[in-house]
DNA sequence: TGTACATCAGTGAACGCGCGTTCACTGATGTAC
DNA sequence: TGTACATCAGTGAACGCGCGTTCACTGATGTAC
């Protein structure tokens, strides 16, 4: 029998999943290191490979988990557009915007997605579909395609508009950025 | 005198900002190292400081530069709709998905812009003020004001649509993604 | 009940390496006289 | 015309540091007998 109970080393995955998360979504992943988020942990930076492969293993599994959770977030909001349009302005709100480490991966990450490896994309791939599935399924049924390529379109404003939100220096601009992220988000819902 | 001719400093300078440009673009800012890229630029390392103050230094010249760069791609576009469409198409190619090197900076690089000093982001806000400004004044012009929120719609449909194209591992979906937002694109130009 | 052993999550020092940055130096040119 | 000197873009070794990864070890627990 071991040492620690039988729930402990998943939890200990978990911990480091959820603080590798918020340092990724807050630094990049390429900043930040495994030494420090180990210790940001509670750990020392060995333990880190008795949970995971490497590096690239863990940004695999933080990105999985973290569109999960971003799922489920959809997937418990109330049926209709009313429910989307509220999600849009949670989504776009200066709260957001200033604290990415608890925020959406897609903001935070996606250009670096695009230079992860093959196992890192693949679940992205996966987490992302879900994700415009569950937009796509709240909006007017009789054109299942349109539907799918309008939660696209809703996807990529949002992702992009929070995106120039944080990259922007000007604090009015900003504000400017996330309201004509909204609008252009609402319009795209109407048609 | 000095030993070269009057224009070979700059020349030198604009080397290096166009190397460092392909490669940040294609690997990121953080995991393109200044050897490296000296290197490349058929120099050694030790000239880069006779040319910027700092790796942050560059990092905000050659954001600057392809920010003027895709502002003069549009500005010699012709007036009209018919010429912002085909620049949407061109965009969301193919060809500029599989070659980020050369292509848009902000698809490539924006959300590592948000994590950026000062210096950079600042340059950032000065040149995507003028694209967008350049995008609105090739749109109706009876309302100023949605023109500028309709460039703002564009510009972020573009460039998250190109990140998730690059992303996802699957190159139907990625095929599927670029369609789908120069559906979207061509959708918001309308209204 | 007591002792030898197995288990295994976590420790922490060490590995080679590339990072951003510094600096004494090179060497081809022009100027001064 | 010849020599001493100034200029300065570029060289390349070196700095301390943090990176991802490895590994011999620790020590608290349970099992075997």
């Amino acid at each position: 029998m071991p040492r620690y109970d039988t729930e402990h080393k998943a939890e200990t995955r978990r911990r480091i999943i959820d603080t590798a998360s918020a340092r990724f979504k807050q630094g990049g992943i390429d900043a930040s290191g495994i030494a420090t988020l180990m210790s940001d942990a509670g750990l020392t930076n060995g333990a880190f490979y008795a949970h995971f492969g490497s590096k690239s293993d863990l940004v695999a599994n933080v990105m999985a988990d973290q569109l999960r959770i971003q799922h489920e977030t959809l997937s418990v909001l109330p049926a209709g557009r009313a429910a989307i349009e509220e999600f849009v302005r949670e989504y776009l709100s200066p709260f957001h915007r200033d604290h990415p480490e608890s925020g959406c991966p897609n903001a935070a990450l996606l250009d670096e997605v695009g230079r992860c490896d093959d196992a890192v994309r693949q679940n992205y791939t996966h987490g992302m579909q879900a994700i415009v599935n569950e937009i796509a399924v709240r909006l007017p049924p009789d054109d299942p395609a349109a539907a799918r390529t309008t939660a696209l379109g809703l996807f990529t404003i949002l992702v992009a508009t929070l995106q120039l939100a944080r990259a922007v220096s000007n604090p009015t601009l900003s504000d400017e950025i996330l309201a004509s992220g909204i609008s252009n988000a609402h319009k795209l819902l109407e048609t």
